[in-house]
DNA sequence: CGTTATATGATTGAGGTCAATCATATCTTT
DNA sequence: AAAGATATGATTGACCTCAATCATATAACG
């Protein structure tokens, strides 16, 4: 009755597959699509719930929520650690009240995350464009969230383009917090068009603007510049400042870093 | 044993709250919180449910459009094959290219879902409110999506607001897909203000107007006000020609129902 | 105050899910 | 080619949820 190891994986990736597409299917019905029995079934469902992102209820099986952002889960990967210690210091840069800006990327998806376990916030106005940040700050104590509309971009998870420009002209943030693909002595970078174009735009609707990257991309130079360093408020980073001078860097003033 | 009715009724309005808190409320959890039989749970569980807005599942209860649990509450409940076969016909309906909007709500969100079963799709722009539906056409093939930004609304996972409705006045539908909680002679409402005047303002953009509705919102009304029955090109429905006529529902036309 | 209505808890049985066990066929490894 | 490993399906019993039924205490009502 055994059967070959490929064919068993390719079968849960198709199982995988059809959770994602319909939400929550049942047992009964993974035996009537896959034609396995229950006991296979279930099987493949405990497989498949340890490999992420789908949950297994009484009866069945669920996709989480967030699983169609899974490309942008802030909790895999190897930064972790930096990005969390970053979202920390970013987040206490952040007024019990007020109004503020997140961005799309892992990054400040973990300032959303981090933002949650603040318990002293009265009212804050959280606006972002990034749909992650939004399912993560989603009923959180004290926060107002406002989605920025616009294009949905499979790859960020985000809402970028005119729309999502034209819908920014509506707002002014006393803060806003957004990522970055490279810094050199230039400024901050990123590789697309598209999210330089619309970062700018979020800069000129915002008083502080808060760039929040990890060590991994000093020195990096990426296409799309966004800001020179002298626009911004401060660079939230794990990178130690003399990493940063070494990298060409210049530090015009000591309140510019939060490393 | 017999307890006075306001007790019974407080300690259902405290249930009711309860499972708005958490989400999700198992039955032993009920009984262990109110101090109560499983018995008692399940018949205050019946009446909550009955009330609106809560949705029972096997072990316990669900508050409706809870984000945490969107799949599983889409999935919840005897309407579900009602919700599927509404959804068949609203997809029946969309064009292989074209601009659509989908509005908020689980029967839409099965619209949304049924959607990504077609294959045949070129160029299809769809616009929404609802995270839920976003996140189910997140990365469907043929589809470009855009996100109506606007306040979050936990309760719903959507987008309301006076910026969700000025960002509508970017767009022009050729249909639409909106959901009611209730319809009578008068035509199609809606419980919560906000939802109303959304829709009101999609209505203005928009060509061809569907409202999907499952039988169990007959003759019910509920105190705003949507659409006229005249205003709509069709509903879509999976109640019976006759059974909306017995409950004083006019039937202008064979061509405004698709039951 | 007496009668009626009903909210409650206990019990029962039906229906369903699920983990554990076991024999078996066959893939995998040596 | 032989031995070992393992994926599978059938079976079993435990466990849980739930609706229906019943007796009872007590609120509601005339």
């Amino acid at each position: 009755m055994r059967v070959p190891q490929h064919l068993v994986d390719r079968r849960r990736e198709e199982l995988r597959s059809l959770i994602r597409r319909d939400g929550f299917l049942p047992v009964a019905e993974i035996c009537r699509r896959l034609g396995v029995s229950e006991a296979t079934a279930r099987r493949d469902l405990v497989a498949v719930e340890a490999n992420g992102h789908i949950t297994r209820t009484y009866g069945g099986a669920l996709a989480d929520y967030n699983s169609a952002f899974a490309s942008l889960d802030e909790r895999s990967g190897r930064a972790r650690p930096a990005k969390a210690r970053i979202a920390e210091k970013a987040v206490a840069q952040i007024p019990r009240s007020g109004t503020i800006f997140l961005d799309a990327g892992t990054t400040i998806q973990a300032v959303a995350r981090a933002l949650t376990h603040r318990r002293d916030l009265t009212h804050l106005v959280v606006a972002t464009n990034s749909l992650a940040a939004a399912s993560v700050l989603a009923g959180a104590a004290g926060v107002e969230l406002h989605v920025v509309g616009g294009m949905f971009l499979n790859r960020q998870a985000a809402l970028m383009g005119t729309r999502a420009v034209r819908a920014l002209e509506d707002w002014s943030f006393d803060a806003a917090f957004l990522s970055g693909e490279g810094m050199d002595d230039a400024g901050v970078s990123n590789s697309h068009e598209s999210i330089a174009e619309f970062q700018r735009a979020v800069l000129h609707q915002t008083d502080n603007i808060y760039f929040c990257l990890d060590a991994s991309k000093l020195g990096r130079s990426t296409p799309h510049r966004v800001a020179p360093w002298k626009q911004l408020t401060a660079l939230v980073t794990d990178a130690l400042p003399k990493q940063l001078t070494t990298h060409g860097i210049e530090l015009s003033s000591r309140k510019h870093l939060r490393a």
